[in-house]
This record gives C-alpha cells, sequence and structure tokens, in this order.
RNA sequence: GGGGAGAUUCCAGAGCGGUUAAAUGGGACGGACUGUAAAUCCGUUGCUUCGGCUUCGAAGGUUCGAAUCCUUCUCUCCCCA
C-alpha cells in the first residue's frame, strides 16, 4: 500500500497536490515536516504529524524531520489572533534539543536508503543576511499573493493586526522547503492542513525561482466529537515529556477517549492494519464497556512514545487507582513502588507524633495538608460523601484520623472524588 | 473637547433601604447511574472555633439598618466632535 493510500484509509489525508502520488510512486522520495520550537517538548497534538512521518518512512520513503530554530524566532501567524511572544534565543536553542531528542524515539535514523534525517533551518538561516533575503526570495513572491493567505487576512481583518515580521513568516518557511529541495532533494512538504498556505508558499517558491516542482500533502486536524479542543485536559496539554505528563496521565488520556473519538483516532495514531483495526472495532462493538479501543489505542501510543515498561507501570497503576481493591495491595509494595504508583499525585507530609493522638479528618485535609482550601470545603465535601481515606468512605467531618491507619506505617490515601489523589506521608 | 452608560460572589447577569451571603444561567467540584464514556438526575460552589465574621470597583457620609441613598476618587464602555 501505498504512502497516500495509506493516509487515506486512515482518514488522515486533507488535501494534496495534484502529481503527488504520481510522484511518490516513483520510487523512495525525500519529504518533510516542520515543528515549531515554541516549548521544550511536543504534545499530543504534534503526534499527528510524527505519525505522518513515520508512514512516509514505512512506505519507502526517506523522512526529514525539520525542527524550527528559524522559524521559530518569526513566529507562524496561522491560527493565531493575535502577535505571538518573542523567544529569545537561548530558550530556542534548548526546545531544538529537546524536541530532536523526542523525535529520534519516533523515526528510524539508521536504515539505509530511507534514514531519517533531522534538520534546523537556524543553519541555513542564522548567516543569511536581510538584504540578500529580500533580494533572492522577496523579489519573487508577490504581496498580493503573500496577503491572499488566510493566515494574514485573518489578521488584516481583525482588529489586532499583524507585524511585519508575522507577514514575512510564509517567505521563511517556504525557503526552507526551498533549500530543502535544492539542497537534499526534498520533493513533498507534509504538514497540518493549517499548513498548507505555507506549504504552497513553497512550491510556489520553487517554481518561479527555479522552475522546479514540487509538492504537498496536508492531514486532518485531529478534532474531539463534542468540539473541544483535542490534546487538552484540565491540567493543560497533554504533553510527551515524562516530566510534564507522566506515563500514567499521558496512557489515561487516551483511555478516556470517548467511543466515536477513539474509532476515529485509533486509526491515526496506531500503526496496526486496517483487518486488525477492523477487528478491535468489532470487539468493540461487542463489549463495549471493555473499551478495547481505547486500551489498544493508550496501549499502543504510550508504549511508542514512552517504553514497553512505562505502560506495564502505567496499567498495573491504573488498575490499582480504579479498581475497588484494598489499600492492602499497597502493603505488598516497597516504599519505591508505593511512590511510584502516586507519581504525579500531589504529596503532603504529616506529623507522626500528631496521628499518634488522632487528627480530626476536616484538619488533616484542610489545615496540616491542602487537599482542601478550607475546613468549611472540607466539611461539605465530606457530607457530600465525596471524601475517603484508604479507600474508605469518610462520613463524619469530626472523625479522627489515627497512626494505626498507616499503610506500611507511613502513608495515608486521601481521595477527594473518585480520581483525585493525595498522598499523605507521616514522619 | 461634549454627552451618556456602567463597575455585583469563577463568568454572564438579577437585585435598587431591612425578609439578601445576595435570584437565575453557565462553569467548576462532588454524588447516583455507568464502561475511569456520553446523556441524565441530585448536591455543593465567601470564611468559620457553627456563636458568628468579612463580601457587592475604592474611600468617606446619611440611616436603628446600605450591594441598594449622597459625596469624592479610580477604571471600563458607548455616542457626538
Amino acid at each position: 500500500m501505498n504512502f497516500i493510500e495509506e493516509l487515506r484509509w486512515r482518514g488522515m489525508l486533507q488535501d494534496i497536490m495534484p502529481g503527488t502520488e504520481d510522484e511518490l510512486n516513483k520510487g523512495i522520495v525525500s519529504g518533510y515536516i516542520g515543528f515549531d520550537p515554541t516549548a521544550d517538548s511536543l504534545h499530543v497534538g504534534h503526534l499527528t504529524q510524527i505519525m505522518t512521518l513515520i508512514h512516509f518512512q514505512r512506505a519507502g520513503h526517506k523522512p526529514f524531520a525539520l525542527v524550527g530554530g528559524a522559524t521559530g524566532m518569526v513566529g507562524d501567524p496561522s491560527g493565531k489572533s493575535a502577535e505571538r511572544n518573542l523567544l529569545s534565543e537561548d530558550v530556542l536553542k534548548h526546545n531544538v534539543a529537546c524536541i530532536e531528542s523526542q523525535l529520534k524515539k519516533f523515526l528510524d535514523f539508521e536504515c539505509g536508503a530511507n534514514s531519517a534525517e533531522m534538520v534546523n533551518n537556524f543553519d541555513w538561516f542564522k548567516n543569511y543576511n536581510f538584504l540578500d533575503f529580500i533580494r533572492d526570495v522577496g523579489k519573487h513572491i508577490t504581496v498580493n499573493y503573500m496577503m491572499s493567505k488566510d493566515s494574514v487576512k485573518k489578521r488584516l481583518e481583525g482588529e489586532t493586526g499583524m507585524s511585519f515580521t508575522e507577514f514575512s513568516y510564509q517567505l521563511v518557511q517556504g525557503y526552507d522547503f526551498y533549500w530543502l529541495w535544492k539542497n537534499k532533494g526534498c520533493m513533498v512538504q507534509m504538514g497540518g492542513s493549517d499548513q498548507w498556505g505555507n506549504i504552497v508558499t513553497g512550491t510556489e517558491l520553487i517554481r518561479r525561482k527555479e522552475g522546479g516542482s514540487a509538492f504537498a500533502v496536508t492531514t486532518k486536524l485531529i478534532k474531539k466529537a463534542d468540539g473541544t479542543k483535542f490534546g487538552k485536559t484540565e491540567g493543560g496539554a497533554v504533553w510527551l515529556d515524562a516530566k510534564r505528563t507522566s506515563p500514567y496521565k499521558f496512557y489515561q488520556f487516551w483511555l478516556n477517549t470517548s467511543d466515536s473519538d477513539a474509532k476515529e483516532w485509533i486509526r491515526v495514531f496506531s500503526l496496526k492494519t486496517k483487518a486488525e483495526l477492523e477487528a478491535i472495532e468489532a470487539k468493540h462493538e461487542e463489549a463495549p464497556h471493555q473499551r478495547a479501543l481505547q486500551r489498544a489505542l493508550a496501549e499502543e501510543i504510550t508504549a511508542r512514545t514512552h517504553s514497553e515498561e512505562a505502560l506495564q507501570k502505567a496499567i498495573s497503576t491504573s488498575e490499582f487507582l480504579f479498581s475497588t481493591g484494598s489499600v492492602d495491595f499497597l502493603e505488598q509494595l516497597t516504599d519505591d513502588e508505593i511512590l511510584e504508583v502516586f507519581e504525579g499525585v500531589q504529596r503532603f507530609a504529616v506529623s507522626k507524633d500528631e496521628l499518634q493522638q488522632g487528627i480530626n479528618v476536616t484538619d488533616l485535609l484542610a489545615e496540616k495538608t491542602k487537599v482542601f482550601p478550607s475546613k468549611g470545603e472540607a466539611r461539605k465535601m465530606i457530607q457530600g460523601g465525596g471524601v475517603s481515606v484508604n479507600r474508605n468512605k469518610v462520613s463524619d467531618p469530626n472523625g479522627l484520623v489515627t497512626a494505626d491507619q498507616l499503610v506500611k506505617g507511613e502513608y495515608l490515601i486521601a481521595q477527594k472524588g473518585k480520581k483525585n489523589y493525595f498522598l499523605l506521608i507521616a514522619g
């Protein structure tokens, strides 16, 4: 199956420039996708683009991952309603390095002819001076053409306006494509559908400057059935960096997708074949409560993004946290393992001496710790039946918590609702 | 520069001298149901030693009593030049 067919049945394909498929059928073709270094980690929103590159490589082509050290300095106006703040060069350098190491996990950089390659456009922009650029590049693209782009039009219509810097963004990105086409033989640029305008400026530049041809493919933006933004949770974006989003949370993010989303997303984010996916879907239809789709989705992505080991830990943590099992389970674990289960869970230190005397639950949760911001709230929540200590529902706001309730003589597990855990460590 | 409107608890938005910790809606959080889903239903949504205490842009004042009336200040919005 060729690359485009693959994207098509997976429902990823948005736009494709005429002739692209023929070009790809000729043999090994080089193509690239750019990543903006706006943070020092990619998030799940970038995963679609990573998957596109993976499919590209699996179809036998040579993927380039461009990290925009230069474009990041300018700021892409696409999809932005207001001017962005510029990042300093140091921050960008750090971000670029971090993103590069993340991308290395997903693509094969040592497989011969179609090995993946990493490039940074700062390398070809850092010594390119302004006058040369506007003469060599700017001359080929009219302002009229640039202004007709959606990303620009929207900002001109809006109230905030747009700086010359962001206006020039498409030229900078366009030149990337030109440079990679000229120096690396890159024939195709891929990206999210919001990048169409920028990509086409690149093919246009290649055509006008050298009479060459280049191609474009864009993928659909991932949407949630309920209309909210993909990749966001209450805690903010879901990052690929384990330090920002723990593998457990990452796994949970995917596990919690709705049925309709899971069915679409698994096609995008899984490398399983159509037959395999259809089998999973059938299984899901049969027993929806088993959530075969969500499990398959979460397992595959977590393993690929983090590791098989991290996935296993995420699964066992989930099983403990969501099963009705008692805290006895924890008694069997070592201290390190307990801390691992509650990784990312907020922790509080409490005095063991005071626990010997017994502490009023409300005081414990609102004063000794910050599980609740005030006693009133703690009390109300307890009366509403929303608080558990060591998996047992607390019914009396004035009840005592004592040292003999400590798990392993050291830990207390407090729950606000079902999903919000707090680990109290006595010392 | 001239004229007008307004600032209320997370947001929107009632209240226009006491019965108002402040309607209603949204959001958030909890509970039930369930599949760690969706939908639905229910509860909570200033602090408290549960006696009370502090809130309605800020500061003063009138009153037994003010978010509600008066004065000044700060800020926001709209219309006309």
